[in-house]
DNA sequence: CCTATGCGACAACCCTCCGTTGTCGGCCGG
DNA sequence: CCGGCCGACAACGGAGGGTTGTCGCATAGG
């Protein structure tokens, strides 16, 4: 009970001009043919499509079977480009690197397969915004904060995923041991920021929050170097999504954080004004992995999440 | 360029098995026409979906394709689904039946047609939250408002479209003339309660925001019965969903609200731990019918909204 | 009432294509 | 080196889909 969709094809260019002989034409063939065509379906389906009584119009089952039938043709066609590699690619802009946003984004991707996506060369969240309005992008994944003077005017976002970050710290540290640890606990050791703490809004509102008060920062020199430092600082310690793949053989250890568990909010941007025709494919990924994966869990008393996040939370 | 699902069919079980043979079996075919609809499928998409070498595993444009072809059989078989009426059904009960909710419903099933739906008995927001952690239905639709003692714990909703509402009145109203009017207008007139206002949510919190002191409410007794009164009462006003069909030749008036225009939040409901199948589709209408419908515009200076409303506002 | 016209269905024909049966070749383990 | 397993290849037969040609049935106009 297969459809093969060269009749559904036949199906939906008729129902698109009622009229046999211009479909006929539409579809490179004969009236006949396209005439054999649609019984050949109706006859499978064991339902009338059309009414004929000179001239044609869509019977009752014809009706429902037209959208039905436009996003299976459309279906088909995604999964022809998704193998063929024709058919449109969508610019992904990311930030925040250290933390390897392209990984969640493969895995939506995969999940529904068909897109065919190529990584932009996104720096920080208010660059991604402005590639964004100008078109040189079309669509961005980090953790999206508000920026001044409306500079993120005209662009819609989604929180996508809700992922909860790891302490990270030498093996030597007095914590190393724990199974799990607070954030209160942290007070007395150094957060080590991997880039200046003032461009890094998730890692400033979490050293507030918990009154983290020793910190060091400095220029972004890379994952190895942050590393390098960490191994060698008994009190140092960063934070680090827990999915989130650290070098192999640092040697550091990786410890969940409860009570609460800070979770860092990944949200997908793009301009509302020009959307990207997989856009819709691609936002269906997400969710679909969001909900297999529990990416959007939050519980209030389990969890914190910054103030400026609150907003983008939503039933959905 | 179309594909026969049959072809893909024959693809998702090989790709299942990894084995000719048992996939042939599982196909009622041989292999030799298994091993024939693969390479019809490999020519048509010009490219290799499996690597033989002794056994098979799948090719990397194997792998690409899977995913997209599974979504495009369950295409497919939804298209079947719609015309033949066979698959499952949604049982969707609406309340707050005066504002016609399932015209809204049945737009949202239009779009991408494939989802059988069958309207439930509902009468009001709580006794369908009732019904929905019972298992006695599958999904909600109306204006959701919080309830106590938690009984919407475990229920999922979902904002699916913000609805302008008008003015209502008799053409002998004084106001009966303007092309427009501000809910402040109505504060020397009569807001006319289709039921007790204690059990409408909605309407109780617009009279209360704009003022509206004069009230005239009682049991519900229809909408014809509404429709009487305010016909023969020129001081007398309702305000009803702009696109709610109201019963033809009533001689009644629709105004547009603005400054602000009062905005009525219908959203879907369900058990989270009990999704029905066609859930996602349906979301997917509603998605869709309400991006092209533009169903989620809100302004806060422009519109308003009551404040319960709020938490389901989100970027989305 | 009859006819012209336009459209879709039906019939006959032919060829392509798909599934069948039978067989070969290549990769494995012993 | 040999046997067994698995998938590809070859040859054949029948179904199916496209072609051309024609008919039936509407509707409109004289």
């Amino acid at each position: 009970m297969d459809l093969d969709l060269a009749l559904v094809r036949a199906f939906v260019a008729t129902a698109g001009t009622l009229h046999f002989g211009r479909a006929a034409e539409e579809l490179n063939t004969s009236q006949q043919a396209l005439s054999k065509r649609i019984a050949r379906l109706e006859e499978l389906l064991g339902v009338r499509l059309f009414e004929r009584q000179g001239g044609i119009r869509l019977s009752e089952a014809g009706e429902r079977f037209l959208p039905a039938a436009r996003e299976a043709l459309a279906a088909g066609e995604r999964a022809v480009a998704a193998v063929t590699g024709t058919g449109p690619v969508v610019r992904i802009d990311t930030w925040g690197h250290l933390y390897a946003p392209m990984r969640t984004v493969a895995e939506a991707v995969q999940v529904l397969g068909a897109v065919r996506w190529e990584p932009g060369p996104g720096r920080d969240w208010p660059s991604v915004a402005q590639a964004l309005l100008r078109g040189d992008t079309d669509l961005g994944f980090g953790r999206v904060h508000p920026l001044p003077d409306g500079r993120d005017a005209g662009l819609t976002q989604r929180l996508v995923r809700l992922e909860p970050v790891d302490v990270v710290l030498s093996p030597s540290h007095p914590l190393a041991g724990a199974d799990a640890l607070r954030p209160s606990d942290l007070r007395d050791s150094i957060l080590w920021c991997p880039a200046e703490l003032n461009r890094l809004d998730f890692l400033r509102r979490f050293a507030d929050e918990f009154r983290i008060t020793r910190r060091h920062d400095g220029p972004n020199l890379g994952l190895d170097h942050l590393v390098q430092h960490l191994r060698t600082d008994p009190e140092g310690f960063t934070v680090f999504p827990a999915d989130a793949p650290l070098p192999d053989h640092t040697g550091l250890r990786s410890i969940p954080l409860v009570e609460p568990t800070p979770l860092y909010a990944w949200s997908l941007a793009w301009r509302e004004s020009s959307r990207h025709p997989l856009l819709d494919t691609l936002l269906r990924g997400f969710t679909e992995a969001g909900r297999t994966r529990r990416w959007l869990e939050y519980k209030p008393q389990r969890d914190w999440l910054p103030d400026t996040d609150h907003p983008k939370l939503a039933v959905r």
